[in-house]
DNA sequence: GGCCACAGGTATATCGTTTAACCTGGCGTC
DNA sequence: GACGCCAGGTTAAACGATATACCTGTGGCC
């Protein structure tokens, strides 16, 4: 059994051709006879074989893969599959293309994140990359600007930025039904506990939070800044609860710290939906796993993941339309809402 | 600003010296006067020069980076982040040595990954790949045996291969002393459910179950084959408690699934823990996450994400030394178990 | 002093493709 | 009948590193 991978040289011999031929062929380019292309590609077939990744990037400067590098702790990434719901969706659209997709995850020191887009870019490793968490200040489009790297967002950028980035369609829509929901069932405090003040999604939502309230006369109760982690999001529900004006209803950032407030309030003994209604953010699976179920505003993350990789393979010219559809986020009513208690 | 990627030529210019000496000095071969070297590495990073991944990859038929190819629905992968952790290990390890992780997401069609670890073998992607998911009569070795690929497997094999493998050591001691755990606190109908059975750890972690039950002579109550889905879980839970010889305790074969049980029962007027007992598996964030807190036997996936690189890495000659501590799995109490309810 | 060994390099072939530049035979055109 | 042109190829030069083979000047040793 030889065991040495056929080159393309092997190929054009057994199909008794040059191996610019060959290399046609398979590109599709400059004219070649469909029998002569017949041969090639049975001859390659024959012989298993398939270009060498490295021999192709290495002449034509194209990797055929792109990057993404996810700056979280291990425990954060594993309890928010936000990351895994988005690679799916990018995976999902480089996969028939053939694109491979390499992933970093860095810790949260401030360094490791900007020294892993180096060495993507340095080692020619990717054709782009695609950056999540759109931050305030953030300094990877510049960064990436200078290394000459393609990249997209999927977010939104914190300022005008040249920068390509894909975002879903009536992206209030969710969080204003989600407001709308709360105070049709009669909700005046409401509370906002949203993620680290540095991601732009987080001031934008407030917002958000705040406009749909106003239309009804009200403003949030309590705003409260928090991380993404479990604790942070029980210590914030404690907080709400303790004080004496305490919100009826609290909206969460994101799902995890919407099931972990649910349970915080839960432990100190209150009852939700019947005395505080929770809203988480983005539909994970994990809020159809516990009781109550959570209700959430779905994001499709999924989508988005497509939309950014479309993207990114238009503008390295391998596909010509990027459009695809993300579903806008829509409410999710499920247990974790009901109307508000009666006046305390 | 000459945007052009700067090669091994351009360093050899500024040093002074021949390619050649650029290239044993960053690899280290050779010999090289200290005074020659200084003036390389000053070149180089005056440069800000790297070593192109693709002609490295040509050149020496090594690609600095290896696969994963994950199996699993976009909805499984999120709901379980059982995957992610373990990229999480594999990546730590990785990094430091300037090793990229290559990472594809298929689906449940069953050609799909083969097609994916073939790819990744024929185009000469990557140096190596782990695989996860021991399954029964997997194929997986076979064919990346043929394909000449290097892998390494997270889990036990299904049947002595020489396949290399990396396993917590004291693999059974968790779901014993969870077993323990549930007969000193009086239970003795304890339901098993499981995982698909074509995995190899469904078969292992109910045959350590039925043992630590025999040494207290019993046996479990119920044995329920499931998927990991958070339907299955439900449904299984339903069966169980809709028995009128229901038990009082039961042990899935995820977090996930447990706790999707725990809120069936629950919705379903039974109190956890007072009437059921429930304990999980891997101890995911998700756990503490809910109300009640998941007692559950933790598993150090992150330290089997390593250790399955170090193996790896130590094959391709880049360590010496492939061990690293796993930790053993334990049981992790919390809310989710006590005392068996009276006789019913 | 002559010889060898070795440190410290240099020159060059090579990895497997792509691609620009070049050939060639046959056909349509005037 | 000469010419040009085009389809359908071929040749050969890159791409950016690594590695083998080969030099050359010292110093040590007898």
């Amino acid at each position: 059994m030889p065991s040495r991978k056929p080159t393309i040289t092997d190929v054009a011999a057994l199909a008794g051709v040059s191996v610019a031929a060959v290399s046609k062929v398979v590109n599709g380019k400059g004219s070649i006879s469909a029998a002569t292309r017949e041969r090639v590609l049975t001859a390659a077939s024959k012989l298993r074989w398939t270009p060498s990744a490295a021999a192709v990037a290495l002449r034509s400067a194209k990797t055929r893969a792109i990057g993404m590098v996810a700056k979280r702790s291990p425990d954060l990434l594993s309890a928010d599959p936000h990351f895994t719901l988005l690679i799916s969706g990018i995976e999902s659209e480089l996969s028939p293309l053939g694109y491979g997709l390499l992933l970093h995850i860095v810790g949260e020191e401030p360094s490791a994140e900007e020294a892993a887009y180096r060495r993507l870019a340095d080692e020619r490793r990717v054709d782009g990359v695609v950056l999540t968490e759109s931050r305030i200040g953030d300094t990877r489009f510049e960064l990436l600007r200078t290394l000459g790297v393609n990249a997209v967002l999927i977010g939104t950028p914190w300022r005008d930025d040249p920068v390509p980035s894909v975002q879903a369609t009536g992206l209030d829509s969710g969080l204003r039904a989600a407001v709308e929901h709360l105070v049709a069932h009669g909700h005046r405090r409401v509370a906002y506990v949203s993620g680290p003040e540095d991601r732009v999604h987080t001031l934008y939502r407030r917002r958000v939070v705040e406009d749909a309230l106003a239309a009804h006369d009200l403003a949030p109760s309590h705003s409260i800044v928090s991380d993404f982690t479990a604790a942070g999001a029980v210590d914030a529900t404690a907080r709400l609860l303790a004080d004496r004006r305490r919100p009826t209803a609290v909206l969460f950032a994101n799902d995890s710290m919407a099931v972990a407030g649910m349970s915080a309030a839960r432990r100190l003994g209150v009852d939700v939906p019947g005395e505080l209604s929770v809203i988480g953010h983005d539909d994970l699976p994990l809020g159809e796993l516990v009781y109550p179920q959570l209700t959430t505003v779905r994001q499709d993350l999924v989508g988005l993941g497509r939309a950014a990789a479309r993207v990114l393979l238009a503008s390295l010219d391998e596909i010509e339309d990027a459009s695809v559809e993300v579903r806008p986020p829509e409410l999710v009513v499920r247990e974790s809402t009901g109307p508000a208690p009666d006046r305390t």
